[in-house]
DNA sequence: TCTGGGGTCCTAGGACCC
DNA sequence: TCTGGGGTCCTAGGACCC
């Protein structure tokens, strides 16, 4: 139990990906851009020198809006946001395929940055992180300004910072004076500032759970910190109905979670049109053996083995199927992946059409080295 | 032409063991 | 033979987040 107050902060990045694109293509700045779709609208150079992009309107595919520049979101256009609407509505804006090749490294870039003066961060993502500022002696306004002008000095970009007594409250803060901006937060500001909120600007009420209050008269998070925790129960799980009352209050003690394992990996990929097992078997079949190759080789390059594989099917109406299955022993290779999930989908209905196909594993360890194989691998079958 | 890809956590039932 | 409780693992689905 924290025993006294905690000073924690959360960072945004702006528009991350967008931000990114426009250090590489300055020319572009002030224009409305759009960043998804698969690796096809690459820009061309042109015969005198300058770059030339391709405009949204020329997409075509099943793609979604992975981010926008302000310009292209005064338009309409939004994350998430498939991209053939999204033409619709800003056809001349420009077009750049997602790198996260690079907005990764510009993320190890920032996080560095930070962790130079406030060592003790939570990773949340690409753009995100927790930093714990209790232990550290400078006023609040200070190490704000401090930790963004080293984000500036690292990468060129610029983030927004919220400082709370914890992570709920952090995370609220940063999104109330963005982009660049600092907000500092305390219990006092609850009623003033969050509670004429709505409740799907706290972190963990999604669309569902959102709706469901709204039905019930519930809209803002002041409307929710009225409710007793028995009409919640009523409504909610013992666990998130329990949780919903906390937050409502700006309650949050979770702690800073430093540093942690992955527990699932996974790759999936949409196809260009719905698929049948009766009529594209052999598409199938290659798409289905890359995915397990490439898994494979993100399990052996993250130094990881596997007791539980699984497929995942998205069937042309869009519900979702999951099949797993655990082996006696762990492994990282594409053979065995393959042939374990193929004994998945032989248990899942394969009459639809499909819109997805999906590959996970879960159940991970750490890889035994050579020396240690042996006994690791009887500890794994000893249980 | 609506609706990507990679994750985490929670719930819940059943098997199985003590 | 009946009764029972706790713990863990496995599997499937769903909400949510970036």
């Amino acid at each position: 139990m924290p025993d006294r107050q905690r000073r924690i902060a959360h960072l945004d990045m702006d528009a991350f990906y967008a931000s990114v694109e426009l250090l590489r293509y300055p020319e572009l700045c002030g224009e409305a851009v759009v960043i998804g779709g698969r690796s096809v609208h690459q820009p061309a150079i042109k015969s005198d020198g300058t770059r030339k992009f391709a405009k949204l309107r020329d997409y075509v595919g099943r793609g979604v809006v992975t981010t926008s520049t302000f310009e292209a979101r005064a338009l309409g256009v939004h994350s998430a946001m498939g991209m053939m609407k999204a033409a619709k509505l800003a056809p001349e804006a420009w077009l750049l395929p997602a790198d996260f090749e690079a907005y990764r490294h510009y993320s190890r870039l920032f996080k560095q940055a930070v962790r130079q003066i406030a060592p003790q961060t939570e990773d949340r993502g690409i753009d995100e992180i927790y930093i714990d500022l209790t232990d550290l002696t400078q006023d609040t306004q200070t190490l704000a300004m401090r930790i963004k002008q080293a984000v500036r000095d690292a990468t060129g970009l610029s983030c927004s910072i919220g400082i709370a007594p914890n992570k709920l409250l952090a995370k609220i803060g940063s999104e109330l004076d963005k982009p660049d901006g600092i907000t500092v937060l305390s219990m006092d500001d609850v009623p003033t500032r969050i509670w004429p909120m709505a409740v799907r600007k706290i972190n963990g009420i999604g669309p569902k759970a959102s709706e469901k209050l709204t039905a019930l008269g519930i809209p803002t998070i002041g409307e929710l910190a009225k409710q007793s925790q028995a009409f919640l129960a009523q409504h909610f799980g013992k666990r998130y109905s329990e949780w919903l009352y906390q937050a409502a209050r700006g309650l949050d003690e979770r702690a800073m979670i430093t540093s942690s394992e992955p527990k699932s990996i996974s790759r999936e990929t949409t196809f260009e049109r719905d698929l049948h097992v009766k009529t594209d078997r052999a598409k199938l079949s290659d798409i289905f053996t890359r995915l397990c190759v490439q898994l494979a080789s993100d399990l052996r390059r993250k130094g990881y083995v596997a007791k539980t594989i699984g497929v995942k099917l998205r069937y042309g109406d869009f519900r979702i199927l999951t099949r797993d299955v655990s082996l006696p022993l762990a492994t990282d290779d594409a053979d065995e992946i393959r042939r374990a999930a193929g004994e998945c989908l032989k248990r899942a209905p394969l009459e639809q059409r499909l819109r997805l196909l999906g590959v996970r594993v879960s159940a991970l360890h750490k890889k035994p080295t050579q020396a240690e194989e042996p006994e690791a691998q009887a500890a794994l079958l000893l249980g």
